[in-house]
DNA sequence: TGCATATTTAGACAAATGTCTAAATGATTT
DNA sequence: AAATCATTTAGACATTTGTCTAAATATGCA
């Protein structure tokens, strides 16, 4: 979870995931919905990418990203497990 | 969403969280549950407080922490709804 | 092959973070 | 009031983090 954590602390990275709710994009695509330099993006997308919360696919010059969904239902769980007490494990 | 994201980043203060789970706990019996000093620990509560992940409340000359479960579920519905596509708002 | 576009890597730098020790504050008890 | 226990505040310090510019790599196309 650590990685997750890591990656959710910044801003930046979590309106990025919201961004990729409703399907793919392009790192370009991400990149101009900020005022941030494109290897900063690439940056926070490298990080995003190590917790395993976005899959990258080369799309001929592009490289698409995608939310995984199943790194958010590990959270998920975390997060719902914070509030169930007596919980065993 | 900022402070709790920022609270969650260190795996300290989450094992805090967790140790709260089954029950309220004092700043010494949290202290006691890690390698380190009383004085980070202070600081790790602190940072809890801001995020309003915990409460605290003056029992003599104990602080006793709460875990705020309201404000976990706020962090719950975050995380619900990154995995929710075409949300509105 | 050579040029344009897309993205990453490298390196620098200021700001934020986690930790510590020493000292201060708050509350209890004798 | 003084001693004691619980906890925080203050300040220092090394590490991590987010950002930038410049340069490198990858792919597509004329």
């Amino acid at each position: 979870m650590d990685e997750i954590f890591k990656a959710l602390r910044d801003p930046t990275r979590r309106k990025i995931l919201q961004l990729l709710r409703d399907g793919s994009l392009t790192a370009g695509e991400i990149a101009d919905e900020f005022d941030i330099s494109k290897p900063s993006i690439s940056h926070h997308l490298d990080l995003l990418k190590r917790a395993d919360l976005i899959t990258v696919v080369r799309e001929g010059q592009f490289l698409r990203h995608h939310l995984n969904t199943t790194v958010v239902e590990d959270l998920l769980r975390w997060v719902i497990d914070l509030n169930s007490p007596d919980h065993e494990k």
